[in-house]
RNA sequence: GCCGACGUGGCCCAAUUGGCAGAGGCGCCAGGUUUAGGUCCUGGAUGUUGAGGGUUCGAGUCCCUCCGUCGGCACCA
């Protein structure tokens, strides 16, 4: 430890030598940090494996505390970064003090696009670009004092961790999903069903009588993983397909802002579709915030309803529908113009229109299919079909309001149910016919006669109406009023008559997983002269990234929808071409060159941190079970918090839960979830402001005056958002920490407000907590001398009782992350205590040490110095939380509003146990409430014991 | 357009979950300390809780309508 007489602040300066000033704080900090790694303080023990430590955990609740997965940015880190990794060490820190065994890590999710697309705009190769940018990260957070364990900060470019990444597409790829049990099973139980013959082979031959090419597609088509040739998105100005998540709603890049093609494409895909039920049904089993949940199943899309055959001259249809109620009111059938029967129902009269059409919908982008909402087109096949409850034929269309994309790409039109269909059959001149007669309400709202003939409604109705024209031979749905009543009559009907049944469709798609860059993970798998897929053995892995000077992508033009994706790994000659064995000799074989999406690696990185060094698996199970196993029957295990900004609510959370319930299926994990809980943090933005000319100037050279900002002499306006190079308002931790020192700067993020909202950033206001860190500094510490003023004096009794209070609201407030009012009530218990130094120069320790204790979780190195300089001889990180004494928690006298018709018009003093009938007489023996009643007799009163009493009159 | 979250002193935010609108910080004002318009100490002021309606003895809190800000989805059959 220092000289503890050492003064740190200049004698040149005005400033006491001892005060807590940003230059002493960095000494005691770096001090402290320095100390905290050389004895292991944050490292947590396994239960079993190369970090275990059975002893160390016996007797101790664990807590799996994880933040989400940084990519380590280039641009280094501004002030909005940390907010969450304070959150969470400041959480754990507490919990530690409670008696857990914390488990709190920080890795880098360092392959991907954005680390790829940051190494080609530096030019420097994303190995060298991605190992600084986390070297430069690494120190701005431990100049933080995050309480990590530093042996389990991985980084998913490791070998040692990508290895695990390919073994774990394997066994992605060498499972299917049972669809009796909707679980994933290894794929050798499929050939041995197929073997067997428990399972029929697609078409229907027997197994034995395949060849093995044939028994390797059909196998190729139940993976998890497999090659698909849908349509894809493609982004040229990336050089890369993109996963759906990945396109924003303008049909742009997620990354990079360019334009996205749809074309065909051999790509890997995962088959999280399989999952869809699962993924929705689990989310009530996890504590999660309600609005994720919700972007979760709205993502996923579940709705039901029934596949509906129709008969045509070229073949039956299949319609998906949610009405299947609504099938009498069909009046024509709509299918999506990339629909594989529409050239050959198309009849000769059509073809060139239809061709016309079907050229003008691949020409356009699906953004703007979906942007002229307002104005349905489409064309006529000529051909027609029939409804297969009321037997009429019906003409089918094409349409581009049809998306192949979802459902079967085909719709059953019923104008009368549904708007869409309305306004098409309104713009061709279509039969529109009512199959539930509307309320009364709804013609009066549309100020129209109540009538059955649609040519007067000016729109479809839709919802619970009586139903009309719903009737054949054998069936009827007329004079039934409910939807859910008339869908169970029909879709029993369908099924008994082979023309339907009852199904479940998805908004969800499966999941692109290839990417044609560089950086990523090298899929282990191989090719044949045939083109099929083989898996690499897993002996084999890892399959290395090669080593790639020139590893830029090809340039294409962003607005060529035509260009054809170039993997910058095809271009490695020596390493595409690969001599392997199979199992029938070595053969030569061509290795796959795309690589995998960045969240490959952030699909279970967070089971990494727990068993880091593990040569022989992924993860220990014993090491799995006692950090993320299920805490009780239905519970899903998973880690215990995990905190991280709403912008994951789709990507990385679904894929994540998709890959650990296929370990979970196949037996490698024994939790069904990997987080468990999942707290959103808020952001930090900042204020920018702009010139006349709509320039950004520097924030921090800008000069507030009576509400009018000025730079540089000229009045500029202010708007708020998020941190950026462009709004030239980046703030950064550096700056803090060299202005105030980390605990402050730690202090004012934990005090703003609480930790799951956002809130604008102001630098002016940091100086709030380094105040609050100088007086709790000054109690302890005399300034001029450095020496320690704690004294072993009683404290007065009401201090006393405040000290209590505060221990239990401060134990409360960080149990629930609630940080703002955990501060709060720190400041104003040392604001009291500063009022006692003051006036009695006496600074008792039974006040001095509890304080020291409870802030410790928020500012650790002022604590732990603070600590050491009362005596004690070791971190204050494992000193148990102050425990409140229930005898000074009792309050003598609690003052109680008195009200008159809801006005409050008096207070008593009264004792915590008093009565509702000793409240009342109090009451109604005052001045005050006597004169306020003025003669009248109360109607009634309300007393709550404590809380208040109200006199009701007249 | 549909869904969701949020609106409290000049600013960031509290409010025992239906019981006195104000805990804490910034800023502001005043006094003290000081060579000091800085630092530190002490004290103080600041409101139709976005608007309107309802339920209730009692509403910042619950319900309805509207306004504003932010986010998600957007021909999903």
């Amino acid at each position: 430890m220092s000289d503890t007489t050492t003064p740190f602040n200049s004698r040149t300066s005005s400033v006491p030598p001892f005060r807590y000033s940003a230059h002493l704080a960095a000494e005691l900090e770096a001090r402290w940090q320095d100390s905290w790694d050389q004895n292991g303080t944050f490292e947590a023990p396994n239960p079993a494996g190369p970090l275990g430590d059975p002893a160390k955990v016996a007797g101790r609740e664990k807590l799996f505390i994880l933040d989400m997965f940084p990519y380590p940015s280039g641009a280094g880190l501004h002030v909005g970064h940390p907010l969450g990794y304070i959150g969470t060490d400041v959480f754990a820190r507490f919990k530690r003090m409670k008696g857990f065994n914390v488990l709190h890590a920080l890795g880098y999710d360092s392959f991907g696009l954005p680390a790829e697309q940051h190494a080609i705009t530096t030019g420097i190769h994303p190995r060298v670009n991605t190992e600084s940018n986390i070297v430069n990260m690494r120190r701005q957070l431990r100049r933080l004092g995050l309480g990590h364990d530093p042996r389990r900060s991985i980084s998913t470019t490791d070998e040692e961790f990508y290895k695990w990444t390919q073994w774990i597409f394997l066994q992605i790829h060498g499972a299917w999903c049972d669809p009796t049990t909707g679980r994933a099973r290894r794929i050798e139980e499929l050939v041995d069903e197929f073997e067997t013959g428990v399972r029929a082979t697609p078409n229907g031959a027997p197994w034995s009588s395949l060849s093995s090419g044939e028994k390797h597609d059909i196998i190729d088509s139940y993976r998890l993983a497999y090659l698909s040739d849908a349509p894809v998105n493609w982004c040229p100005g990336l050089g890369t397909i993109l996963a759906n998540e990945e396109v924003t709603a303008e049909g742009r890049s997620d990354i990079g802002n360019y334009p996205v093609f749809k074309r065909n494409m051999r790509q890997w895909v995962m088959r999280i579709t399989a999952y869809a039920d699962r993924l929705i049904s689990d989310l009530d089993r996890l504590d999660w915030p309600e609005p994720i949940k919700l972007m979760q199943r709205n993502w996923i899309g579940r709705s039901e309803g029934a596949r509906v055959t129709f008969t045509t001259s070229g073949g039956s249809i299949e319609v998906f529908t949610t009405r299947p109620d609504t099938l009498f009111g069909a009046t024509f059938l709509v299918l999506s113009p990339e629909h594989p029967l529409v050239d050959e129902l198309t009849t000769a009269s059509q073809k060139s229109a239809v061709a016309a059409y079907k050229a003008e919908a691949a020409a356009k982008q699906d953004n703007e299919r979906q942007d002229d909402s307002k104005q349905k087109t489409g064309v006529f096949t000529g051909a027609t079909a029939t409804n297969p409850v009321s037997g009429n034929d019906i003409p089918i269309y094409i349409a581009d309001y049809v998306l192949m994309g979802y459902g079967t790409g085909a719709i059953m039109a019923v104008p009368a149910g549904d708007q869409r269909d309305f306004d098409f059959a309104r713009t061709y001149n279509l039969p529109i016919t009512a199959i539930q007669m509307p309320s009364v309400a709804w013609f009066d709202q549309h100020a129209i006669a109540s009538s059955a003939d649609c040519s007067t409604w000016p729109n479809a109705f839709v919802g619970d109406g009586v139903y009309i024209n719903s009737e054949n031979g054998s069936l009827s749905l007329n004079g039934l009023a409910s939807i859910s009543e008339a869908t169970k009559v029909i879709n029993a009907w369908l099924a008994e008559n082979n023309c339907g049944e009852p199904t479940v469709t998805y908004r969800l798609r499966d999941w692109l997983f290839s990417r044609q860059r560089y950086w990523g993970e090298p899929f282990p798998i191989v090719y044949d002269e045939d083109g099929r897929a083989h898996a690499v053995p897993t002996s084999a892995l890892p399959v290395l990234l090669p080593e790639l000077a020139d590893f830029k992508p090809t340039t294409l033009d962003p607005n060529d929808a035509n260009s054809d994706p170039i993997p910058p790994l095809a271009r490695v000659k020596d390493w595409t071409m690969v001599s392997l064995d199979l199992g029938d000799g070595m053969r030569e074989y061509r290795r796959e060159v795309n690589v995998m999406p960045q969240w490959a690696g952030s699909c279970w990185y967070e089971m990494r941190y727990l068993d880091p060094t593990n040569t022989d698996a992924f993860i220990n199970h014993e090491v799995e079970r006692y950090w993320m196993g299920p805490q009780g029957d239905g519970h899903t295990g998973g880690a215990d918090l995990y905190v991280g900004g709403v912008e994951h609510a789709v990507l990385h959370l679904l894929y994540a839960r998709f890959w650990h319930k296929v370990l979970h299926d196949l037996g490698h994990v024994s939790s069904e979830e990997p987080f468990h809980r999942l707290f959103n943090q808020g952001y930090i933005q900042a204020y920018a402001y702009r010139d006349d000319r709509g320039q950004t100037v520097p924030a921090a050279e800008v000069i507030e005056t009576d509400g009018v900002y000025s730079w540089e002499g000229e009045t500029v306006a202010r708007e708020y958002g998020k941190m950026g190079k462009s709004l030239k308002n980046i703030v950064t931790p550096d700056e803090m920490y060299e202005e105030f020192g980390a605990d402050t700067f730690r202090l004012y993020e934990m005090a703003m407000g609480p930790l799951d909202a956002s809130r604008p950033w102001n630098t002016r206001d940091v100086v709030g907590m380094q105040r609050f860190l100088q007086r709790l500094w000054r109690n302890v510490i005399n300034e001029d001398t450095g020496d320690t003023v704690v004294t072993e004096d009683e404290a007065p009794e009401e201090l006393m009782r405040h000290l209590h209070r505060t221990i239990v609201g401060v134990d409360a407030d960080l149990q629930h992350l609630r940080f703002n009012t955990a501060i709060a009530k720190l400041i104003e218990f040392n604001n009291a205590l500063t009022g006692l130094v003051n006036t009695t120069q006496i600074a008792p320790r039974e006040l001095v040490e509890p304080l020291v204790q409870m802030l410790s979780p928020l500012c650790p190195h002022i604590a732990d110095e603070l600590w050491f300089r009362l005596g004690h001889d070791t971190t204050v990180t494992y000193v148990p939380f102050p425990i409140a004494d229930p005898a000074l928690l009792v309050e003598d006298s609690i003052e109680v509003p008195v009200q008159v018709n809801g006005k409050v018009r008096a207070r008593i003093q009264m004792s915590p146990t008093a009565t509702e009938d000793e409240h009342l007489a109090a009451a109604m023996s005052l001045d005050a409430i006597i004169s306020a009643l003025d003669g009248r007799t109360p109607l009634k009163t309300i007393v709550v014991p404590g809380r208040t009493v109200n006199i009701v009159v007249k």
